[in-house]
DNA sequence: AAGGTCATCAACCGCTCCCCC
DNA sequence: TGGGGGAGCGGTTGATGACCT
């Protein structure tokens, strides 16, 4: 019992479409439209094809201002970044390039595209872990506010350095945009898997009753599943804490304004008395936020590494299309809570944006730095 | 030169969404 | 309010050409 056809499939003509049925079919839909109906638009313009087909063809390729190929740099990032972001959602994304058609986006993703984020994920999936807990050598947080050199970190996500990023860094402003564009569609992705992270509703509600953003140190919860050295392995069982992300009082001061420094900064105002910086450092090691137990103060980097990183990757993008910037201030937020895996990975990321900036020399790089040192 | 392999992309298929009766 | 049907979407297929051996 399926529905039925929506055409005779054996009185209709199929495969490639010669000049003149594209002739007919471009003549009919610029002086009737589709006549209100696809499926009985062959029938009146007097074409053997299934209306599907008709429509098919005139979205993809008759319809006026259609682009075919020769996708630009931009489109490239755009496309990767939107794809990090939802997916494929393609007439969603070919709808953000003008002239570009979904099926065009996703054939060009398919053949080209899709390699290339492939060879991203497979790069991070050969990176080392993180370094052990309690190893303050490696603290990226002390060493990128204090120290002049990069320090020794966990390794990034998206392979900056592999890239020739050391050494005239500033003369390849396409390939700082383009690691740029990388890192945000990183981080939009990782925005969509938290959104996806599980957790019982009896865990939220209990939660949610016992936390406070006001008071982090306090509000801890006692987790009944075990800590893992690995933090992928339990993530989806652990009662995590609610968090209301939406809360205005935990955003940092996202800005457009970005040829002020104000408009990047983060203060302890924003994170609560220096926080960020000490939570960064104990997140240095994942495990030792999963060992605390403090898994509230967890939320809260969670959501706070998204705001850093947003504010990160747009202030490196050396033009900050203002669309993109909007985007980032305006993401939806993960409304979840934070799974660990998502967190660790979160971590390595702003690991990379910080070397990222380190090697940049932007002047920014004080988004890692606390708000005391900016006064 | 011929056969094989791979890349590309137009077109198709089947499903869901949503509007209308 | 529920069902029918058209529109739209994403995944897949197949034809074609380029390249390789």
């Amino acid at each position: 019992m399926g529905r039925s056809p929506c055409c005779d499939k054996a009185s209709v003509k199929r495969g490639p479409w010669s000049e003149e049925e594209d002739a007919i079919l471009r003549s009919f839909v610029e002086r009737f439209g589709n006549a209100g109906n696809w499926i009985a638009l062959p029938h009146k313009a007097g074409l053997k094809r299934c209306g599907k087909s008709c429509r098919l063809r005139w979205l993809n390729y008759l319809r006026p201002a259609i682009r075919h190929g020769g996708f630009t740099d931009e489109e490239d990032n755009l496309i990767l970044s939107l794809y990090g972001e939802m997916g494929s959602k393609w007439s969603v994304i070919a709808s953000k390039l003008p002239g570009r058609t979904d099926n065009d986006v996703k054939n060009y993703w398919n053949t080209k595209l899709k390699k290339r984020y492939l060879a991203a994920v497979a790069t991070e999936a050969t990176t080392p872990p993180p370094p052990a807990a309690g190893d303050d050598d490696n603290n990226p947080t002390t060493q990128a506010s204090s120290q002049p050199a990069p320090p020794t970190l966990p390794a990034p996500l998206v392979n900056l350095d592999a890239a020739g990023l050391d050494g005239a860094v500033g003369d390849n402003d396409e390939l700082l945009l383009h690691k740029s564009e990388q890192l945000y569609a990183e981080l939009m992705g990782l925005i969509e898997q938290q959104q996806y992270s599980t957790i019982t509703a009896a865990a939220v509600d209990a939660a949610t009753t016992t936390t406070s953003w006001s008071s982090p140190s306090t509000g801890t919860t006692s987790p009944t599943a075990s800590s893992s050295t690995d933090g992928s392995s339990s993530s989806s069982n652990l009662p995590w804490p609610a968090v209301d992300v939406h809360d205005s009082t935990m955003m940092p001061p996202l800005s457009e304004s970005s040829g002020s420094s104000s408009g990047l900064f983060f203060g302890s105002h924003a994170f609560g008395s220096g926080s960020f910086q000490d939570l960064l450092g104990s997140a240095a090691s994942f495990d030792d936020v999963m060992l605390s137990q403090e898994m509230l103060l967890a939320s809260k980097v969670l959501v706070n590494m998204i705001s850093v990183l947003m504010a990160l990757t747009a202030a490196i993008r050396l033009d900050v299309p203002a669309k993109l910037w909007a985007r980032g201030a305006n993401a939806p937020f993960p409304t979840g809570h934070p799974n660990p895996f998502v967190l660790e990975r979160l971590l390595r990321l702003l690991t990379s944006c910080s070397v990222f900036c380190e090697h940049k020399g932007s002047p920014r790089h004080f988004a890692l730095t606390t708000g005391d040192d900016e006064s």
